[in-house]
DNA sequence: ATGTCC
């Protein structure tokens, strides 16, 4: 990475017998062999078109491998795009400076706390789900009522799951909502979410229904959660359909929680401030048709985000670390991708049983957010350093602002 | 990540 040449040559390619190479953006960072594995059953599928590409943050996941870009000729693996469909980043920079943000931050948590619900449902009350819909909110779900409405004519299931009532919120797990100063002290705010309730049913139905296409049809598969869709095949429409329209809702829910989050800004901050001076509004987890190497392609890009040259993308650190706004370079051999983050180096289990509640305070000294046990998973250490992961894909995105998170807000 | 009726 030091020379010209070696910049433009990053990756490194991995051949696999029978399958197509694997080229990855890995140097310097650390690859488990499961995920090495997992990638070579990927690479083995005959609808995998050139090559597939593994990001910094490659990890291992369910089927396919997280932080991987697999394009595919006339089919669709649902298992690859995942139960959260549409999941991503939105960051907004606002007119605010860091001196313009109040000594104590608990209040500004505290309302964000209070616009946008997040959680998990405890039982009968949902902390994470809309006790009464805001308008703005059934304004927003107008808009994707007719689409869902025949969806549900044909998959009558997904009318019973969460849905108006989650649309702006945030989720669970490593979703959350951050105030960030940029290099040049700007406040931003950026966030994290996906399809919540009703994308992961659709996700999850479609994942069954192509394993049960694949048993009768004795598709000789590396792995069943592998079992994908071929065009004019009984589902794919379908899940075309449906893919499409949960990424519409997540792209939306996250626009939706960014407004929330700034009106309620603005009831603590006494100064008045604009937002939007620059916003990314950018998915890690989804399919689309897109045009590579002269070929229409279906991209699935599973933790990874699109990089076409010029486009901006978030690539978030962990808890205590930086986050990046990160501009394109266009790079055909990562399908135009980069990677979306850093990447864990543990599961979350380990990560519980390893670090204690002082080493998750250390890490994350300065930071406004929770540091009690139940976020031990998602402490800094158990994710890759960010730094490495920047370094092994200067081909890909060059970056523009550096985010350093004040106050973090978890599902 | 989600929801808890296989």
């Amino acid at each position: 990475m030091n020379n010209k040449q070696e910049q433009q040559e990053n990756h490194l390619q991995e051949e696999v017998p029978g399958g197509v190479p694997i080229k990855m953006w890995t140097r310097g960072v650390p690859v488990e062999d499961a995920a090495r594995r997992q990638l070579a059953n990927a690479a083995r599928l005959p609808i995998v078109f050139k090559h597939i590409a593994a990001m910094p943050d490659v990890h291992l996941g369910i089927g396919a491998t997280v932080g991987s870009v697999i394009p595919t000729l006339r089919a669709i693996i649902p298992a690859a795009v995942g139960v959260d469909i549409g999941c991503g980043m939105m960051a907004a920079k606002t007119t605010l400076r860091a001196e313009d943000l109040p000594d104590n931050l608990a209040p500004l948590r505290s309302a964000i706390e209070r616009a946008v619900p997040h959680g998990r449902a405890p039982g009968a009350r949902d902390p994470g789900a809309w006790g009464k819909v805001p308008g703005s909110v059934d304004t927003a779900w107008a808009q994707l009522e007719p689409e869902f409405s025949e969806l549900c004519r044909d998959y009558p299931k997904l009318a019973k799951t969460n849905h108006r009532n989650h649309l702006g919120t945030l989720g669970s797990g490593n979703h959350f909502i951050e105030v960030c100063l940029d290099e040049d002290g700007a406040v931003w705010f950026m966030l994290h979410s996906g399809s919540r309730g009703v994308g992961n049913a659709i996700g999850t139905m479609f994942i069954e229904l192509a394993k049960q296409d694949a048993l009768r049809h004795n598709a000789n598969l590396p792995d069943r959660d592998l079992a994908y869709f071929e065009e004019g095949a009984r589902y794919f429409g379908d899940y075309v359909r449906a893919v499409g329209w949960a990424q519409k809702f997540a792209a939306l829910n996250r626009e939706l929680m960014m407004r929330r989050v700034i009106e309620a800004a603005k009831t603590v901050i006494r100064k008045n401030f604009q937002s939007h001076i620059e916003a990314v509004n950018c998915h890690h987890n989804y399919v689309q048709k897109e045009r590579h190497f002269g070929e229409e392609v279906y991209v699935t890009r599973k933790g990874a985000v699109s990089a076409k040259a010029g486009q901006l993308g978030i690539i978030p650190g962990s808890m205590g670390a930086r986050s990046y706004i990160v501009r394109g370079k266009g790079n055909p051999e990562s399908f135009e991708s980069c990677s979306h983050g850093a990447g864990r180096v543990m599961s979350r289990g380990d990560a519980k049983r390893q670090f204690t509640l002082a080493d998750h305070r250390a890490a994350t000294e300065g930071v406004e957010c929770r540091k009690d046990k139940d976020v031990l998973d998602e402490t800094p250490a158990a994710y890759k350093d960010i730094d490495a992961v920047m370094a092994a894909q200067q081909d890909l995105v060059e970056v523009l602002h550096t985010l350093k998170q004040v106050v973090c807000v978890k599902g």
